[in-house]
DNA sequence: TTTTCTAGCTGACTGGAGGTCATTAATGAG
DNA sequence: CTCATTAATGACCTCCAGTCAGCTAGAAAA
């Protein structure tokens, strides 16, 4: 355990090394999406990759600092909130926020890979990852949710009496409470009763979600 | 993993035998707590109780099994919505919520065995656990966040449009977050700047979160 | 009390995982 | 071509969850 991300590299790596972490990273976001973070072996990884085990831990250090790079990875594969359609971005904040959870569902299912790879990160590792997890958001915040949220405030569609890392905070809820309610149906089908209104009911989530949202932070 | 929980025991069990179960969990609880899920040794564990590890195994299966038992021994270790001091109750539903937000702080640091515990339950275990867990908190409400949004609801208090799962799902995140916060200072006090604005700042913090709850569910 | 039965306990054992490191191979600058 | 540095290898190590054949204690039956 421990974590501790990837060893120190002062110097910028060669080229080719550069290429082969990035080979190493890309199979075991595949890996770990599809076994999940315990039941992915190393050794599988490499054995796929046609390496040694061992150069998978001279570069990476660890399994858990191999599974750090990979939700990196995969966080940075998804798109920023503000990146949307010229039309959607102007009609505004709770417009853009109806999109992506719209689009939840699709992405849940096309780019599953870095999806699942993300909530492991959030939900399925240990604490002492989830730190270095919580820095990397805060320092990178890879889909740029502080812009969004000043975009809102600055067409003034947000209340300006709060703080904004409140207001992100209420977000990252919601889209995650969103995701996690998909992944459960996805995992327990047993949950969603009569499987004929899953998608009205879903609409209607989202419906109530972006109500009480606007109530909540809306001016 | 796989988890799969306690093994099925259709009989009734002798006493002694479940009171040997609850030693075990005792204890087990208390090493999960200290160490972590990974960190925690079942050898350990039995090695304090002066038994063989086998018989643990025997009675819970796996460590998966074993720390299922103890997060749900945490959950129940904590006190339900409702039950408050009685003019904390009589004056109602958000009057209760604040009750609890300031008391979370002295929960974590007194009360710390089972609230890691449930934390790391929370956050800190693989999905294939976490499923267990929801369908264990959605059959047992263990705080009473069903009965709480209800006396919320009846008083009159809380918006009758929308879903109960949806307010229980919202208060939920409201506590989670906050006990996130304290945690994340707990492990890392670089994040929050000046160490001397923290209690101010967390009781404004109440207030924001109050306040937008009040607006987003309220009446 | 004695015998029988069996749930529960034991602890040596295994398999397989992450992780290490001395050695070897590849790379690129001079 | 030479040499210094970086990367790759694979045999090896350690450690731990999980197993299982046999044993034990205590309750029920005789």
């Amino acid at each position: 355990m421990s974590a501790g991300a990837t060893a120190a590299r002062p110097q910028p790596l060669r080229p080719r090394t550069e290429a082969k972490r990035a080979r190493i990273v890309e199979v075991a976001m595949l890996h770990f999406a599809r076994q999940g973070y315990e039941a992915a072996r190393v050794s599988d990884i490499a054995e796929e990759l046609g390496i040694a085990k061992g150069s998978i831990f001279q570069h990476f250090g660890s399994k858990d600092g191999l599974f750090f790079e990979a939700y990196k990875k995969a966080t940075r594969a998804f798109s920023p909130y503000l990146n949307v359609p010229p039309d959607i971005r102007a009609r505004g904040f709770f417009a853009i926020l109806r999109y992506w959870l719209v689009r939840t569902e699709h992405m849940v299912r096309e780019d599953w890979i870095p999806y699942r790879v993300y909530l492991m990160g959030n939900y399925g590792t240990d604490l002492a990852l989830r730190r270095d997890i919580n820095r990397f958001l805060i320092a990178e915040d890879p889909y740029g949710r502080v812009a969004f949220v000043r975009f809102g405030l600055e067409r003034g569609e947000l209340r300006q009496d709060l703080d904004v890392e409140v207001i992100v905070s209420i977000i990252d809820w919601m889209v995650e409470r969103f995701q996690d309610a998909l992944l459960t149906e996805e995992l327990d089908p047993g949950l969603f009763r009569r499987p004929g209104d899953v998608a009205e009911k879903k609409e209607a989530r989202i419906n109530q979600f972006l109500a009480i949202l606007r109530r909540a932070i809306g001016k």
